[in-house]
DNA sequence: ATTTATACTATCATTTTTGATAGTTATTGT
DNA sequence: ACAATAACTATCAAAAATGATAGTATAAAT
């Protein structure tokens, strides 16, 4: 049994997937590890997700440490800066992987978009 | 956009996400990692996941192309092997990478249960 | 004065995922 | 004769994840 921030996992695999699960965080931090981006870059970047769920996902990465969050400005409207923190970048080979065997099985399997 | 049996994704990392992704289906590869498991083996390795989802999850992974069911038997009780395929042998160094990612990430900022 | 822009949040609804529990088939062991 | 076993499926319920839409503050640009 293994434990992160308070919750309970199995297996050392489902630890590390309840911190990038979901729809939405590897893309995030597959984009982030570029380098910083603002909210508005993040969402140009993935124009189907929600604000809502950008933000929700945003956030739980910060709390688990992944993601830091800088503000620029004191008043609206805000410039906001996100980017992999020093542990969030010890996951830079895992997402790599994962994006990795993504192309690598469109080639084979699926289909590229025209 | 990506495409794999007919599921549109908009990215490489999320197409394989929804491959691997939820919270199971990494569990379930990790243990066949080391070769063919039988229902009820799968189950003592994951005394917590309900039969229903085990069973849901093989389903998928089966679709999908990653996950073998070969059965021995004709008639109950049947002798049921789960394996990877050769296609899913391909997400063994995925998988890895993101096993140990969740050892390392208990091994710092997480508990190790006793 | 009005629009535009940024980075959100709030509310509500829907979809997806997971869980709880019981039932099925036919064979082997007691 | 009866229970145990294997590998499930069926039904119902609950929880979690995601989506749709509108609204907020304030400054700068038009």
């Amino acid at each position: 049994m293994y434990t992160f921030k308070g919750k309970e996992y199995p297996c050392c695999a489902s630890l590390t997937m309840g911190i990038i699960g979901g729809k939405w965080k590897t893309v995030i931090l597959y984009h982030l590890i570029e380098g910083p981006l603002r909210y508005n870059e993040l969402r140009k970047e993935m124009p189907t997700v929600t604000e809502r769920t950008l933000s929700l996902q945003l956030k739980t990465l910060e709390e688990d440490g992944i993601v830091k969050r800088k503000v620029y400005t004191s008043k609206p409207p805000l410039k906001v800066e996100y980017s992999l923190t020093d542990f969030g970048k010890t996951l830079i080979p895992v997402i790599i992987s994962i994006a990795d065997w993504g192309v690598y099985a469109v080639e084979n399997k699926g289909e590229l978009a025209v």
